[in-house]
DNA sequence: TGCAAAACGTCAATGAATGCAAAATTACAT
DNA sequence: ATGTAATTTTGCATTCATTGACGTTTTGCA
């Protein structure tokens, strides 16, 4: 059953992949408000109709490899060992999800790009945030499976809290404009306050 | 200056509160997707090219009054007393912008109704997040400016990890159901681990 | 080969959002 | 009170995403 794809199979990814190349690159050429769905369609030689069958809204196809991120991320707290604190097994999720390129070369290639891309689109940030929080519930659930020592309350809050405090680290250094290498710094002190909790954090003089 | 507000400004925020109301209403009766901007503007009398005039979006006219929240806990934050702990700081912040109710009568009045609502249309959720993740890059400025020895990373992951927790779990219990009693004490214990930090959680058996 | 399902495409319609220029309204100074 | 400038409102045309209905083509499989 899971063995051979069949043509049709084969058939619709390329498509598929063909509809996720031509969109980036013509976001990235001529932005994208100015790109209609039309165009999409026709870079993959398909009817406009025809795109909604293969995402169900524009702003979709930039989002293309969020389920196989968040699939690894279930993955990896299923295989949780007992006993592993729950900080390090987030640790693990956020470094291998979050960091890893999944979707083999093309994740990788329009990485930096497709990072600027949704920066800029304010439908687009709207549509990554509701995407991460719907994964973050998922996550919840599946932290919640592999650690019987939490509550569903605090499943939620160990997830909401890290993701939370990396997701505004990584805004608010881009907003300023750090570099990358900073960004990424900022990331590990956003996973430590977030493990540490706020009370860890400097005093007053 | 800041006195008498006007025939014209007078005019303009009765037209406001009559297009909220409607909207509302509408909303309630037929849902979200069924109703559209050009029966809200109906219920205001004036034209539908004019409802855009009083909110950028369809989506907008739901969260009237997210900007005097955000203003409120700005404002509770800049009031800060000087050795305050943080943790104490954003704990009156979330109490008094998230739980009170702030645009007087009408934010009381729409409260749960609205709640509601959000949680049932997909794209007022992905509005929500978006003005929730817009207003916590405030906070953080904001805290950044109040809290001297928290740099802006610090500042950022605070707020994130704080709100991310809350945001979280509050979702997780409306999707199983809670009653509101329970999601109130669920999100002091969301607070509780923010501020505590994931290490303060449970430890495996 | 031939049928049923899956995919695709055409056509038409809806409805949000925006730009534009004219018309109406309000503010304000004289 | 009157005229003028500033602000709002509106009608109109247009673009474009998204969806439904329905007929046509492909593909999978018996």
């Amino acid at each position: 059953m899971t063995s051979e794809p069949g043509l049709r199979q084969r058939k619709k990814m390329r498509t598929r992949q063909a509809l996720i190349e031509g969109a980036l690159r013509l976001f990235a050429e001529k932005g994208y408000d100015q790109t209609t769905v039309a165009e999409i369609a026709a870079t993959a030689d398909i009817a406009t109709r025809t795109f909604f069958s293969y995402f169900d809204s524009k702003d979709d196809i930039v989002f293309f490899d969020d389920r196989s991120r968040l699939e690894r991320a279930v993955e990896i707290i299923g295989e949780r060992q007992p006993g592993e604190p729950v900080a390090d097994l987030l640790r693990r999720v956020i470094d291998q999800s979050v960091f890893a390129d999944t979707d083999s070369e093309l994740a990788r290639k329009v990485g930096p790009a497709r990072t600027r891309l949704i920066a800029s689109v304010p439908a687009l940030q709207a549509r990554e945030l509701h995407l991460l929080f719907d994964i973050q519930l998922q996550l919840t659930e599946a932290l919640h499976l592999a650690c019987p020592e939490l509550d569903l309350v605090e499943a939620a809050a160990a997830v909401g809290s890290l993701v939370g405090a990396i997701k505004v680290v990584v805004a608010a250094c881009q907003k300023r404009g750090n570099r990358p290498e900073q960004t990424y710094k900022a990331v590990q002190r956003a996973t430590d306050i977030a493990i540490e909790g706020l009370n860890s954090l400097p005093r007053p003089a």
